[in-house]
DNA sequence: AAGAACCTCAACCGCGAGTTC
DNA sequence: CGAACTCGCGGTTGAGGTTCT
């Protein structure tokens, strides 16, 4: 059993160049309880770390990488085993939301848990929340992180992402402030419905979505229709502490299930605004949408729908959310275009609104208290945008690696989906469109929406109005830029 | 009852950062 | 100063179990 100390120091190494022929020799797969005992038994003698030395001392043969790992998520002795308990799972779910998939850290904000098991938790409970198309980040957190940040933002410039991240790690501005957690009669309606849907059978879920709201598949199976009924009730529940209670004025004066758009700001799509989340290309708001045909995902391919539950569209929009990864897309002015796409979860819908007030525009007053809070959404998001701008320029970053491969996802190749998506917009913009198609509409009722200047703030976002119309009529598969 | 589909989670892999020589 | 080594992290895989059809 006892390996030659040069084979073993050269374990990993070997493996890293591929020769595999040096290592076949260190077992694999699962540990047993004997090798278990094996490693706990060195570890209490000659603690942590040197882990390729335990090979050479105790007889394992593994490398020291795998004992690292079998110590560090099963063996450790302060190791809490067992499910997540709600307040857990929250902690997950605000941690990720101020800094994204970073499993280690939030591992440490979580004593006795794992990097790994949060990891897995996110990846599959959580996914599952996504494929239900309800919001992952319930509006309070979203709140949180973006209030965080702006204090961070307030006390120290950010010159860029990477290093305002570990800001938030090393400072207390990470603190995730305790008030938070005891204002449980508000998270308790989210704990009561997070653990819930957690654990949802994940067959159960036979939900669609649309960027607004939650939408039974077109035709969900039949066994799933009821629990598909049941489970629609589970929103609504959110809809008090979503923007009632626990946002700022502009927010408060509607909940999510207003038709008013205007109120879609990231954290209405259960994204918190600047979130690190928002780099992760898993977790872009525009990741590709899902829906009947696009219900698994492969790994990390989220279909990250979270964030529908938490606006208030009446209409399913699927299009728009498209749209909405699309402006990611562009490789060129990628910084601004993505800043642009950061806080666009706000903008896209309000676009659309815009074009839906083209057609009714009977209510002036509506109208102006929407725009204003169109301003004050976009605001908002200018302000992350600034933060993230610098955090966007890497273009090895996920969200740019997000943009190429959600074209091509979402680049109508067959009839279907740009039908449906046609159809959709349809039947958003009403019956008016009988001398433009649907997406002509919708470019024009953008560019009505750019040139009123709801964007037209000195920051830049507005020369983003060609990239934004060019990809919307890319995705739309219409030319319709020629007749723009 | 059997196969398909799906879910969970332990473990592996590649990479990068830090440290040592 | 650079190569070698070690460690840790995040992404991914696949085996095994469960549920559905």
């Amino acid at each position: 059993m006892r390996k030659g100390q040069s084979d073993l120091s050269l374990v990993e190494e070997v493996g890293r160049r591929g020769n595999m022929r040096e290592s076949c020799h260190l077992k694999k797969g699962p540990w047993t309880s004997a090798e278990d005992a094996i490693l706990v038994d060195y570890v209490k003698k000659h603690g942590e770390g040197n882990w390729n030395a335990v090979q050479k001392h105790s007889g394992l043969s593994r490398c020291g990488k795998s004992c690292r790992l079998r110590w560090a998520n099963h063996l450790r002795p302060d190791l809490k085993k067992g499910m997540f308990t709600p307040e857990e799972e929250r902690r997950i779910v605000e941690l990720h939301a101020k800094l994204g998939n970073k499993w280690a850290r939030m591992a440490a904000e979580l004593p006795g848990r794992t990097d790994n098991e949060i990891k897995n938790f996110w990846n599959t409970r959580i996914k599952r929340l996504q494929r239900a198309g309800l919001p992952i980040y319930p509006p309070d957190v979203c709140l949180q992180v973006n209030l965080s940040q702006e204090e961070s933002h307030n006390v120290a410039s950010m010159p860029n992402q990477d290093s305002f991240g570990s800001n938030l790690v090393q400072s207390d501005a990470f603190e995730i402030p305790h008030v938070e957690f005891e204002n449980l009669e508000l998270n308790q309606q989210f704990l009561s419905y997070s653990p819930e849907l957690l654990n949802i059978p994940p067959k159960t879920i036979g939900l669609s979505h649309g960027y607004g709201h939650v939408f039974p598949m077109a035709c969900p199976p039949k066994h799933l229709q009821e629990s598909v009924s049941n489970y629609m009730s589970l929103p609504n529940q959110m809809t008090d502490f979503a923007c009632k209670e626990n946002f700022d004025e502009p927010y408060k004066s509607s909940s999510p299930y207003d038709s008013d758009f205007s109120t879609n700001d990231q954290s209405s799509f259960g994204i918190p605004p600047g979130s690190d989340a928002l780099l992760n290309s898993n977790f872009s708001p525009s990741e590709p949408l899902s829906g009947p045909m696009n219900l698994e995902l492969p790994s990390y391919q989220y279909s990250d729908n979270q964030q529908d539950s938490w606006v208030n569209s009446s209409v399913p929009l699927p299009l728009v959310e498209s749209v909405d990864t699309l402006i990611q897309s562009p490789p060129m002015k990628r910084a601004k275009s993505e800043c642009f796409a950061l806080q666009n979860s706000g903008l896209l819908e309000a676009v659309l609104y815009e074009s839906k007030k083209l057609n009714s525009s009977k209510d002036d007053t509506r109208q102006q208290s929407s725009n204003l809070m169109l301003d004050d959404v976009a605001d908002f998001h200018l302000k992350d945008c600034e933060l993230e701008f610098e955090a966007h320029c890497d273009p090895n970053s996920p969200s740019a690696l997000s943009a190429a491969s959600v074209l091509s996802e979402h680049t109508p190749v067959s009839g279907s989906s740009l039908d449906d998506e046609s159809q959709f917009v349809e039947s958003i913009l009403g019956g008016n469109g009988q001398n433009e198609t649907p997406n002509q509409m919708a470019i024009s009722g953008l560019d009505d929406f750019l040139g009123r200047g709801q964007f037209g703030h000195d920051n830049g976002c507005v020369n983003d109005k060609p990239i934004v119309t060019d990809v919307i009529a890319a995705l739309l598969g219409e030319d319709t830029c020629c007749g723009y």
